[in-house]
DNA sequence: GATATAATTTAGTCATGCCTAAATTAATTT
DNA sequence: AAATTAATTTAGGCATGACTAAATTATATC
């Protein structure tokens, strides 16, 4: 079994190879709030586990047995988040934080039952894949939301969940995955969305937009 | 905050003094898997934190302080059994492992909704007390089942939780706490006891009954 | 009261996982 | 090509929480 400091590297790494980010040893250390020192230490233990592939001073990717492992670990979470989101109603920008814990802890058995009560759900609450039992991930194609026109209809595919205040406020709007919205105008010079969200007139800054990534966008007359 | 090493102590502590035992650091090492010099250590900084108080060779005993993050964790550990029970259907046997990882992890937050969603539990699974937010333990009144007579009708009120095999064979008898039965006969020279549960005969060694408490006992024609 | 046994404490060690400071290597500028 | 800057690694330290071995204190026995 692997300590939770190491379980965190691996998911980490993940991550950011998943977003397209060149991992390296002082990017790793920033995501996790750790001196690049630490990580260095840290990487070096995961090489030994064959859990992780750098040469020195390069990229950082992960073998198939590290990959697994994070998998496993972006799985627990997220079907974490969601349990906690709608079984027991905890508010969305408060379930990362307490996934983030649980995650390390939580049985497979445990998981299983979890998986079950929800219906073996495809996404968390934020709109990002689970991984299945086997770390099969079926990403969602979607376009961020600042590609929009004026008159174009789309659903909320996905949100970013890093910053809690903005999902929040996203959750105040009822900007959750699976609500649609119309684009009733963008204002000129790179200006905000004004939107239709269920009868309501919304105003959206750019900054608020580049979070929002949405799926099945329709021109509308 | 405590680490959860410095919990599992006072949480101990607080159980054995609960069940009469005078808490000696040998008693404490042996409880929790450690070696007495290493409860010694771990003594020695909850001293200094004004958590336990022990004079040098003597007895261990905890502050008001202590006692209240006993009670604290003993109330998410059991809050937790008794959802991962009912909530989520992990058999009983199995509540106490799991709890033991997640009791130092669920935010107050979780817990909250914990209890709201069961209803303000008073016992966990195996019958044992919930203490409330504030600290305050309702203990039930209860009598071993060896103390049973022949005729006596009775409820289980609480079982022992430390043997798992144990609870699971006390578990397909269905004898959990709320579980009524009545003594059909027990035999002689300190043997066992045959109950009539819900229509089916069982016998039950005397090892079995001493783990078992019941309560509402009444003489039957 | 002396001694044997049991319990407890002290002292020193080890593995994690973080830190800072210094050294090294890579990349950029002049 | 030389020098500056940035990134990475090494070296040494610290806290936690376990361990073993040895010393100390308490208790029981003769």
């Amino acid at each position: 079994m692997l300590t939770h400091a190491a379980e965190d590297y691996l998911k980490s790494i993940y991550k950011l190879q998943e977003k397209g980010s060149k991992v390296s040893t002082g990017l790793l250390a920033e995501t996790l709030n750790v001196k690049p020192a630490s990580a260095t230490g840290m990487l070096k233990k995961l090489k030994e586990m064959k859990l992780v592939c750098q040469e020195r001073y390069q990229e950082i990717t992960l073998t198939d047995a590290g990959k697994a492992i994070a998998l496993e670990i972006i799985r627990h979470h997220r079907l974490l988040e969601l349990y906690l989101f709608k079984a027991l109603g905890v508010p969305w920008e408060n379930v990362h934080e307490e996934a983030e814990k649980l995650e390390h802890v939580i049985s497979e058995d445990v998981e299983e039952r979890i998986d079950a009560v929800l219906g073996y759900p495809t996404a968390d609450p934020h709109g990002s894949p689970i991984p299945d039992k086997n770390g099969v991930v079926t990403p969602t194609a979607y376009t961020s939301m600042t590609t929009l026109r004026k008159g174009q209809s789309c659903v909320v595919a996905e949100v970013s969940d890093t910053d809690s205040a903005l999902l929040q406020y996203l959750g105040e709007l009822n900007l959750y995955p699976g609500t649609g919205f119309r684009v009733l105008d963008v204002a000129p010079f790179e200006g905000p969305f004004t939107i239709d969200i269920t009868g309501h007139s919304v105003v959206i800054g750019r900054e608020v937009a580049k979070h929002i990534f949405v799926t099945d966008v329709q021109e509308e007359e």
